[in-house]
DNA sequence: GTAAGATATGCACATATGCTCATATATTGA
DNA sequence: TCAATATATGAGCATATGTGCATATCTTAC
């Protein structure tokens, strides 16, 4: 059993994972100690599922369209349908969606809906999406 | 027509997006025009598709669990198996996702295949992901 | 109040997706 | 070569999801 080698120290805690060397034992005491050590440092449940609602908020090219546009400043649902190239319908469904997953907020101004990202880390998400996605020839 | 109020300067080169201020001519050939030079800012279709695919490997439990579970350093099929409490089978076929979409690589060790974070990249998104799961009661 | 514009939403359907089961492949040691 | 361990993969199924259609709600102007 020996330390692990770490790639990213300061990420999320999970860096003091002990693990074992290999999968021969697992069904050992002191093995399964170790994995589940192991897995009391991941994130819990609870955490992987608002996280895994969070980006597949991002995980459909309407609603990643419609965040695009909303990092430049706010706009109203007709402006995105038509910046996106998407249905109303579509649109305010997924814009629905996005509000309940808390990645954007709305107002309203007269007749319009007015949209607007959340908080930052939206824009975050996204700039380092896009730079995973150029720098590799994929 | 007015200039757009900015709130994210640096992002995506989005920032210079011209639109005018509702929906009521969107009609007409100048505010179409527009509305186009709008969209040709977008990232591109191709780049929106790239992207979408990368936090949809993000957007599911198990991936997500897997991922987090390299953040701390490289490990073997099973040992993600029990840190993760999947199946076997499970596992495998989302690390064969998570590979053929640049997310892990995988090299053999023995009997063994590791994997690891093909860059740090994915840990930042996960960790920005978890900070805004966090912040936010929701 | 009525009409028109803008947005929201319920329903149904087609597609996508994640899992299990069974089996195939790969690697090591005897 | 044969057995054991570890990993990979194809098929099928159950569920989730994105969209269009129709319609409801909301706001302003008359």
């Amino acid at each position: 059993m020996i330390n692990r080698r770490f790639s990213d120290g300061d990420s999320v805690a999970l860096a003091d994972v002990l693990v074992g060397d290999c999968c021969e034992d697992v069904s050992s005491p002191e093995r399964l100690g170790d994995i589940i050590g192991a897995e009391a440092v991941l994130p819990g449940d609870d955490v992987i599922y608002k996280v895994t609602e969070i980006f597949s908020a991002l995980a459909d090219s309407t609603r990643l369209k419609i965040l695009s546009s909303l990092i430049g400043g706010e706009l109203c649902v007709c402006e995105m349908q038509e910046v996106c190239d998407v249905s109303q319908s579509a649109v305010s469904h997924q814009l629905r969606l996005l509000r309940d997953r808390g990645l954007v907020r709305s107002r309203r101004d007269g007749q319009r809906s007015v949209y607007r990202l959340a908080d930052d880390h939206v824009s975050q998400l996204i700039r380092i999406g896009i730079e995973h996605a150029v720098e590799e020839g994929r």
